[in-house]
DNA sequence: CCAGTAAGTTACCACGGGTAAGCTACCTCC
DNA sequence: GGAGGTAGCTTACCCGTGGTAACTTACTGG
């Protein structure tokens, strides 16, 4: 006889990022839509109702998977520029460092572009998390600057920046170093005036 | 008797723009996914299989939707553009053109923003036609720039641009004239200063 | 060894995208 | 004005997939 039902009983952490990783697989692989709950339950060697135990619903895992990257690359940020010291290095290699976690970590990119209304949303607070990070960076630049000036700032090299990343991903001879001076050309410059000026 | 299956029928090209009229709206009020077919169906007074003998699929249907909103952006900010003589102004007033288009045609924005692959893909049909423009107008502006350049530098404004509507549509106060000038502000003293190292 | 419970399974429902097959209002041409 | 062709439309259905209720079983502590 073959292993008649082996069935392994896990415990729940384990089991959390099996499915984990197996969603980030399959969702990745084909689209969030597409996917369905049955393959990645199949993936991780168990049915789907475990899945529903555990996450509650296709969007909680979707969720779930989001939320790790999305720790990831603020911290990944942070500290990029907390290793500069001059205000202009620091926002030049935070996007740097912006762009090599995109690159080593293209599965949850996709992820997040995938589609969806849950990653939408998601992307919706990564953006703001990164705004509110990037408002605060200029603030040191241009301290006289009005609040609402510094978030529409903020938005503007945001926006660059993703722009940026989707486009280095259908054009891979961009590199990231190109990428980052394309928007440190345009940005920094005005930047420097409008400190002035705002004062 | 009340007036039974008074079942008009209806040329072809008028049903579809019925159909279209329908779709946008049930898909701006629900979101995409949520919305049925049975439900933009309804609205129109048919079944669903006129949808599909019609538009083929869900996806179709999105797709026709999104089709005008797109000719009639490029229409907006070419007008605009040509409006102007030196190259700062029309950098200028196509950017307002579209913040403008996007406030008067609300739904059919939302509408690309709500989810689905499909609008996806065709947003970045339209990112690409944007992107396009850009670099041409920017060509004016900066003639020995390198042809790479001169896209990197347009996907930054069309990614800060769409960041910045978005933001937006989330905080009235801002006005469509003060996000043209945070753009402005940032992009075109770089602009200005690159052009030159460039040559 | 015997509960008690966490971990899993089977079997099912409802709903929504999509389609096959047939019906009927309208036009045309004799 | 009636025959008949056809574009427009409906009824009735299929099936995949998200989600759940109810039951079963491997493991744990006493």
């Amino acid at each position: 006889m073959e292993t008649r039902t082996p069935r392994r009983r896990v415990g729940r952490a384990e089991r959390e990022q099996q499915i984990l990783d197996a969603a980030l697989a399959v969702f990745g692989e084909r689209g969030y839509q597409a996917a369905s709950m049955d393959q990645v339950a199949e993936r991780v060697g168990v049915t789907k109702p475990v899945l529903y135990t555990h996450f509650g619903s296709k969007d909680g895992l979707l969720l779930a998977c989001i939320t790790r990257a999305r720790a990831e690359l603020l911290a990944v940020t942070s500290e990029a520029a907390a290793s500069a010291g001059a205000p202009e290095e620091m926002l030049r290699r935070s996007t740097r460092a912006f762009f090599d976690y995109l690159e080593r970590n293209a599965p949850a990119w996709t992820l997040l572009y995938s589609e969806s209304s849950v990653a939408g949303e998601a992307l919706e607070g990564i953006r703001a998390q990164q705004t509110d990070f990037i408002a605060a960076l200029l603030a040191g630049q241009a301290p006289h600057a009005k609040p609402q000036q510094l978030q529409g700032w903020a938005q503007v090299i945001v926006g660059a920046c993703e722009r940026l990343a989707h486009w280095r991903s259908r054009d891979r001879t961009v590199s990231a170093e190109q990428a980052t001076e394309y928007l440190m050309d345009l940005v920094w410059a005005g930047l420097a005036c409008a400190a002035q000026s705002s004062g």
